[in-house]
DNA sequence: GCGCGAAGTTAACCGAGGTCAACATTGAAC
DNA sequence: GTTCAATGTTGACCTCGGTTAACTTCGCGC
């Protein structure tokens, strides 16, 4: 548990807003004060630095427990995918109580029947066993100029409904894209979707379009 | 965690001692204490009978849930060998935890996955979503007479030494075996094992030939 | 039929992980 | 500078699953 709570905090300190209680405790599905409390115990245990009311900074230990969490996370998702045969909108809740109880043994073995994959399903890349990520260099696609071409790295939601549209589009990490034109006023855009024999044409709007973060290619 | 209880509850009373609550403290390595506190409840929830110092018994909703227990406890197994690449020897401590977090819809993926298994790695039959389960019919190695015939069907361990041994010397279900000799006051039994091109013989001592089970076939 | 060891039970406790209610701090608006 | 809403924290409580220590009850040997 400690372990989820540490690779939670880690995802959040790479976000704009920081890892804070409250964004903790809608992230983990508790209470704040169920949050304070674990943070206590984890500053005890010297995985964190924790000054009340102002915030929280992980230590390199608590770093090393949180990118073993996440890769468990991540390589749990491909396998409920590539060999499970779930879709990429049902891994976020199926992984959640799963975390919890594999072994070392059995993320070993995932790690093996996945064929040692570098990413999970929704793009984020795999921490390797000694605790190195991968650096990402992408984008939302908001902010991709029109005429511009790119490549979906990442999807950013775990909203199931979401995941399933944009699935539908093809809108997946890989899939090259062309922005054909937006909308004044943070309006709809117009993409072609995918590349060689049939590229599909769609609209999507900004809250969609927020989500899907791309790499822009010259 | 309850459903677990009754699993084991389920195992103990096909056996002659009966679920008592010394054996199901030793299989389910808690204290005695934590049993009958457990029976207290199952007891409350209608799962059971407990008659203080008498014994307990299963009722109809209790038997149900034992057997999507040991559905799932099976399955589990299967799908640790099959998919997973574990060994037989390996699953009984492996699929300790991941029991009790595995969704419904986890265990569907298993079950197909493995190509709707009947049978455990151990030969234990697996019951059916709807608790059926299919009869046994078979008898300790010890009981069969020199001369016999007989088909391996289950083995009764879960010792991981033993099970690697059984492993290597080919006694695992489905084999066919010849009881060519035994050795008076139960001693050691001298076997065929295997049929066709290459079957070897082997001479196993009498607490091995307890846990093997067989079918004899005329 | 008594005594005694083994088996079963109860009681009091622990820690993890959650809740809600009350309180403290912060910072932004006026 | 004060006020106040949002955010963070603390405290008292719950449940669950485990423990040990002390107790009953059972049934066997004599």
């Amino acid at each position: 548990m400690m372990r989820e709570y540490l690779g939670e905090i880690y995802r959040l300190q790479s976000t704009p807003e920081g890892a804070t209680t409250s964004l903790l405790a809608e992230r983990l599905e508790v209470s704040p004060s169920a949050v304070v409390r674990m943070l206590r115990r984890l500053a005890e245990a010297k995985m964190l630095t924790h000054v009340p009311y102002k915030g929280v900074t992980l230590t390199p230990a608590g770093e090393r427990e949180a990118l073993k969490s996440i890769r468990r996370h991540r390589l749990l998702e491909v396998f409920l995918v590539k060999v499970m045969g779930f879709g990429w909108e049902e891994v976020h809740a199926e992984s959640h109580g799963l975390q919890l109880t594999i072994s070392e043994a059995f993320e070993d073995r995932m790690d093996a029947v996945c064929g040692y994959p570098t990413h999970c399903p929704h793009g984020d890349p795999i921490p390797t066993k000694d605790g190195r990520i991968a650096p990402t260099n992408d984008q939302p696609l908001t902010e991709v100029g029109v005429g511009a071409s790119a490549v979906v790295r990442r999807v950013k939601t775990d909203d199931a409904g979401k995941l399933r549209y944009l699935a539908e589009l093809g809108l997946v990490p890989g899939t090259p894209i062309h922005v054909v034109n937006r909308a004044p006023f943070n309006g709809p855009l117009r993409l072609q979707i995918g590349a060689g024999a049939k590229p599909t044409e769609h609209v999507i709007g900004t809250e969609i379009a927020q989500v899907v973060r791309v790499e822009v290619v010259k």
